[in-house]
RNA sequence: GCGCCUGUAGCUCAGACGGAUAGAGCAACUGCCUUCUAAGCAGUGGGUCAGGGGUUCGAAUCCCUUCAGGCGCGCCA
């Protein structure tokens, strides 16, 4: 059994390797402190819960009483104009063809079927077809008071339907501290399996540790090296070592520890000790960067040392060759790779006898699948791209549908300093730490910064400009209006004004106060979009939005007034934008302070 | 040379499976704190969606092409 990080809460490869999600239990799902589960088979039974699902109900109805069927899929979205409607969807046009009929004439017979709900205000045919549905009030209101009622099970769409996927993320070798780079594929991936965990997948996460390589073969050396100096004992420093601070500091508390047990020892006798030992700490110190900037979640840590050690490499390697996959050219060990995507063959075994990285890229990949995943994501850095044919090849010809496997690229992050570009390199030292970033412009911000971006999006991050705008930083704009509205509610509270039975909120009678319903309302498909797309960026665009909203709201109007019955509407109103708000700042890993 | 990503307001970026008059923040300028948090609010200006062609009722979105930037193309990891 072998011991992947050196913690109180130890994680056993052993434990990884036997133990499938199966025996996990069928109850198993991720949840995280403060947000629990939801039951979305409860959640089936509830009714006018959501105006998305309510209107494709009526919809589907609608055409199939015209004859189509099956339904198509029924696409509704939010209007980009208010005039347009709280609703609005473009089935009309798009059935166009199929029924060749005109777009505006379906719309008619549809609405025709439709006018008469009483969760319609209005029903509109506009443009060149468009449906407009504007809601009643009361449903509106009826909707308001399911979501104080009901909470997070109100927020949610069971997009996953209990699917099982794995996410991978991170897996930055552990050669030294996490920069900046990682810390994008950091907050990405635990936003995107925050999101699937809520939308009703079963996610696990995992962390790749590339342990058996070249690279931290060179950070024992590069510790070494430092260590002889140490000791007096002049070695000469590996050409392509690590020249970071952090080796000399690894190198002194090496000597602290072990005093001079190795001084004079040549590195074959005593390097995978010193090795072994190093990277350690390096785990050791990745995972308190991450804890650091709120991402501790990982279900398992995989060690590619121990992938070998199980023989997965050989054996994975065995089953290509048995499927006729695998060949022999110029005393090398080649994998068929064209036979499926990939515009070249690859080497697997080197003709030194040496496994390639891809070998047990293999092995982890067939592992993962084997574990039977519905679906499996790796999140990677951009300048892998060109590893994704090779990779989708190894799962086909393990037989699995490459649609079952989903790489999300996050592209580079160009550091800034002064407007200019700030060159990182570990190996010559020059890099700025998630640590010093996390010290300089706080986690919770560069998280958001991450997040609002699309992933495969490049990203200047300029540490000048993030540190000098921190007080204007879209994050404690979204924090802050949680914090009013807590500073709110705390002062009812000290008031006496406890929320009582029976809160009319037919006393919502402003339009600023209809439209922050309606946004409120809007949430659950925002997270819908969010999950089928893998973009949790979404989410951020929306928070600014509605934080946008409910600012705007405070400055004209007060909440606690003198008519204590509309006061206790305001109330519900505030409460019903904090759950959203401080859901979705959940979602996104970013902390939702009571006070500012 | 081939492949992938990107090109939208002065800057940083959104823009949903092709949909209605292309949006936000920052920056700039002008107002608003004796009232629940001014890390806030209100207002003003700002666009050939890199260029060109095509597909159709309709294109920032799909296809082709040119240009520009980034990344990748090893018996490296």
């Amino acid at each position: 059994m072998f011991v992947i990080i050196h913690n109180t809460r130890l994680y056993l490869f052993h434990y990884i390797w036997h133990t499938s999600p199966k025996q996990r239990g069928p109850h198993y799902r991720i949840s995280r402190p403060g947000l629990p589960a939801v039951d979305f088979q409860k959640k089936r039974h509830l009714h006018c819960i959501s105006m998305k699902r309510d209107v494709t109900a009526l919809l589907t109805d609608a055409l199939e009483a015209l004859g189509v069927s099956p339904c198509p899929h029924i696409e509704i979205e939010v209007p980009r104009e208010d005039s347009f409607g709280d609703l609005s969807s473009p089935v009309a046009m798009t059935m166009a063809k199929a029924l060749k009929k005109a777009p505006r004439k379906i719309a008619e017979d549809i609405v025709g079927r439709l006018k008469d709900n009483p969760i319609f205000e209005k029903i509109e045919i506009a443009g060149p077809g468009f449906i407009n549905f504007t809601f009643t009030k009361s449903y509106l209101l009826s909707s308001l008071q399911h979501l104080l009622k009901a909470e997070k099970a109100f927020l949610r769409e069971n997009v996953g339907e209990g699917k099982k996927v794995l996410v991978e993320f991170v897996s930055a070798n552990p050669t030294g501290p996490l920069h900046i780079g990682h810390a994008r594929g950091a907050a990405v991936g635990n936003a995107l399996c925050n999101l699937l965990a809520e939308s009703g997948f079963t996610v696990d996460r995992e962390y790749y540790i590339n342990d058996a390589g070249r690279q931290v073969r060179l950070l024992g050396l590069s510790v070494y090296a430092r260590y002889q100096q140490l000791t007096g004992n002049e070695v000469p420093f590996p050409e392509d070592g690590y020249r970071g601070q952090y080796i000399d500091d690894e190198a002194s508390a090496l000597r602290a520890e072990r005093g001079e047990t190795y001084k004079g020892i040549s590195f074959d006798i005593c390097g995978t000790e010193i090795t072994s030992w190093t990277y350690s700490r390096m785990l050791v110190l990745i995972r308190k960067d991450l804890s650091r900037f709120g991402v501790t979640e990982f279900d398992a840590w995989i060690s590619e040392k121990e992938i070998f050690a199980q023989g997965e490499v050989a054996n994975a390697i065995e089953t290509l060759q048995q499927k006729g996959f695998i060949y022999q050219h110029a005393n090398a060990l080649w994998f068929r790779s064209t036979a499926f995507r990939d515009d070249k063959d690859r080497v697997v075994i080197k003709s030194d006898g040496e496994y390639t990285y891809f070998a047990s890229d293999i092995a982890y990949h067939k592992n993962k699948l084997d574990r039977g995943y519905d679906t499996i994501i790796d999140i990677w850095g951009a300048d892998h791209h060109g590893y994704i044919p090779r990779i989708e090849s190894v799962m086909q010809a393990f037989g699995y549908d490459i649609s079952q496997f989903r790489v999300i690229l996050v592209q580079m992050v160009n550091l800034m300093k002064h407007g200019e570009p700030f060159q990182m390199s570990k190996r010559a030292g020059t890099f700025v730490t998630l640590s010093d970033i996390i010290d300089l412009v706080g986690a919770d911000t560069t998280k958001f910064i991450f997040l609002t971006r699309k992933a495969d999006s490049h990203l200047d991050f300029d540490l000048d400009v993030v540190t000098a705008t921190s007080a204007e930083n879209p994050v404690f704009y979204v924090q802050y209006a949680n914090a009013r509205i807590n500073s709110i509610l705390t002062n009812a509270r000290e008031k006496g004004l406890e929320p009582a039975q029976g809160v009319d909120l037919a006393l919502l009678a402003e339009s600023a106060e209809l439209v922050l319903i309606k946004k409120l309302l809007t949430y659950p498909m925002v997270l819908e979009n969010a999950a089928r797309s893998f973009e949790p960026h979404r989410i951020t665009f929306y928070l600014q939005e509605l934080a946008a909203m409910f600012h705007t709201y405070y400055h004209n109007h007060r909440v606690i007034g003198e008519d204590a019955a509309l006061t206790h509407a305001r109330l519900s109103l505030c409460s019903a934008i904090r759950i959203v708000l401080s859901d979705a700042l959940g979602i996104l890993g970013v902390s939702a302070p009571e006070k500012m």
